[in-house]
DNA sequence: TTGGACCTTCACATCAGTGTGAAGGCAAAT
DNA sequence: ATTTGCCTTCACACTGATGTGAAGGTCCAA
């Protein structure tokens, strides 16, 4: 799973001289948030387009004047599709716990 | 895709007497929503087994008496796991929507 | 009544993400 | 020095969701 991550570039382990991978603290990080998108539905291609944004405003890791009109606009339409899945997990979601407390009122 | 989730027991058209299926207007529906979810990473098997009980109190398809210990179980797991994935994806929307709005102040 | 446009089933192919196992290198312990 | 264990690469297999295409049935319109 790491290596194929790694081929799909959103991963990059350094090398010791013995060839070995290491994977630092933040590669955890990383991986932990890679495999929660994945499980949410996006795909790896998705998440190396948008995983340099991913870090919070704080953090810049692309200069904003190297951001396209045309790399906004996928940002922003990828902002729209888990968006979407949020709306759609949340009414689910809702549906699910009001049934469980129409079932069970007892039990809040 | 359409006889995909009706082998997996997802949806149920009927059939007219020459042997082809009916999609009523519910059906629309039902596929949007099964789409949703899957397009936010759950698997046929998990909508299968929540399917039931999707449509809100109001509309209780499955009688409390039949619902198991177990099935709530597995039906609070599920909500868990969905919650998980609203979190996650919730998150990374929001780095997202911070990165457009630090790198392009004046487009809110 | 013969096309054409739809439907049926069935068998495969595809793609993404993941797992597995072989063949061999490196390193620390026995 | 040899064993043990984890690492490497490479190749292959698997699963889930989807698409495709053949072989044939049904219906409607020219």
């Amino acid at each position: 799973m790491l290596r194929y991550y790694e081929e799909q570039s959103l991963l990059d382990p350094g090398r010791s001289d013995n060839g070995y991978r290491w994977y630092g603290e933040a590669a955890v990080v990383r991986v932990q948030q890679i495999r929660g998108l994945l499980d949410s539905g996006l795909t790896t291609e998705i998440i190396r387009r948008i995983l340099p944004f991913l870090d919070g405003p704080e953090v810049i890791h692309v200069a904003p004047a190297c951001v396209t009109a045309e790399l906004e606009g996928l940002l922003r339409g990828e902002v729209e599709r888990i968006q979407a899945r949020i709306d759609c997990l949340s009414r689910n979601r809702d549906a699910l716990v009001a049934y469980l407390a129409a079932v069970r009122p007892e039990s809040l």
